[in-house]
DNA sequence: AATTCGTGGCG
DNA sequence: TCGCCAAGAAT
């Protein structure tokens, strides 16, 4: 390990002293009330795990509990319908999730009898875990040790070690699990993982960092160095393209005019409004809506298609009205679903 | 290696 | 309003 030489830099802690002071915060500062940490059982582990990629633990609690109630187990949710499944993730986007949690389950009934393996190396092959989900899991779930580098993991260690850089480059994340391995402990590895991530989370947070409350402060690179604010590194970011998107609106007395999207694509397996390839002239507005992807922006027309024939002919999936009372059965894009509830809001009044 | 996967909150 | 970013994985 090579150390940028700019002020004076501090000699990290050995991997021990730094676990310790990390487990010691944890037990003292960090949290504690997290739902998932209510059980600490392996289902419920993995649960959290998808739900929380790359999703904030304050926007995944409510998904949380609803899909405990549903599916409180990898039984019940491996004998699920997808729709029921894809319903109950609606609106936390990042759809495959949701399916790879589903075939996790179904993959864990099959392959283990219900019971997830304990080790990084076989959980790898869990449908939806990938490199960190499995070291959290071990850790999380069993206890054992495992690295984890996650979004707060490298920030932190970023700054700690004074790593300046593309985070994301091959190279640095190579060095990063490197360090990560290093510094797992032993023993205790679920207060040390968790100390990581809440240590991130509260602390040494991208913005504002507390310095003044870390455990790590007497010899943190970045600290001594004055690069708290600019490391890690940022990474230079390229707009994104703005797509136009037509779908087609309408409501009867049976119900919703749907289409289940394609398993690729955006919205993958979700119900959404009847989507055309481009504009046409054969339905007068309906309305629109805006909508910011990671990777696009959409602005979207809705057209009035009170003829159902009209759309069916410029259709080639199939497209089937859901009633009203149903549409809990199914799985709704969060701008779709907000369209609809406005809609039958004013229906309403 | 680079893209493609959502959504909501916050400064 | 706008960019940033969050317990990443799959391809």
């Amino acid at each position: 390990m090579t150390y940028k030489n700019i002020g004076n830099s501090p000699i990290p802690f050995a991997p021990n002293e730094f676990a310790k002071r990390v487990i010691n915060w944890q037990r003292q500062h960090g949290r504690h009330d997290l739902p998932w940490q209510q059980y600490n059982q392996p289902y419920h582990v993995l649960v959290s795990e998808l739900m929380l990629q790359q999703t904030q633990v304050s926007t995944v609690i409510p998904y949380f509990h609803n899909w405990i109630v549903k599916f409180p187990d990898f039984n019940t949710l491996a004998s699920a319908q997808e729709d029921q499944v894809l319903n109950a993730w609606q609106g936390l986007g990042y759809y495959s999730r949701a399916r790879n949690l589903h075939r996790a389950a179904q993959f864990v009934v099959a392959q283990y009898n219900g019971q997830l393996p304990d080790s990084p190396e076989l959980l790898r092959e869990v449908p939806g875990v990938g490199p960190y989900t499995a070291g959290a899991i071990t850790a999380f779930a069993f206890n054992k040790p495992a690295a984890i580098v996650d979004g707060n993991v490298k920030r932190l260690f970023a700054r700690y070690f004074g790593i300046e850089g593309d985070l994301s480059s091959t190279q640095l994340n190579r060095k990063l699990w490197q360090l990560a391995e290093r510094y797992t402990p032993n023993h205790n590895n679920r207060a040390y993982a968790q100390g990581l991530l809440d240590l991130g989370a509260t602390l040494c947070k991208p913005r504002q960092p507390k310095c003044e409350e870390c455990p790590l402060q007497k010899t943190c690179n970045a600290f001594a160095t004055h690069r708290v604010d600019t490391l890690p590194t940022a990474k230079k970011k390229k707009q994104i393209p703005t797509k136009q998107g037509y779908f087609l609106y309408s409501l009867t007395a049976a119900g919703v005019l749907l289409e289940q999207r394609p398993s690729d694509g955006i919205w993958p397996r979700l119900w959404s409004f009847p989507e055309l390839k481009q504009a046409s002239h054969e339905f007068t507005e309906h309305g629109s809506f805006k909508h910011v992807f990671s990777h696009y922006r959409l602005n979207a027309l809705v057209y009035n298609a009170s003829s159902e024939n009209k759309a069916e002919r410029l259709h080639h999936t199939a497209l089937k009205r859901v009633a009203v009372e149903d549409l809990d059965q199914v799985g709704l894009p969060a701008p779709i679903r907000k369209y609809l509830d406005t809609q039958l809001q004013r229906l309403d009044k």
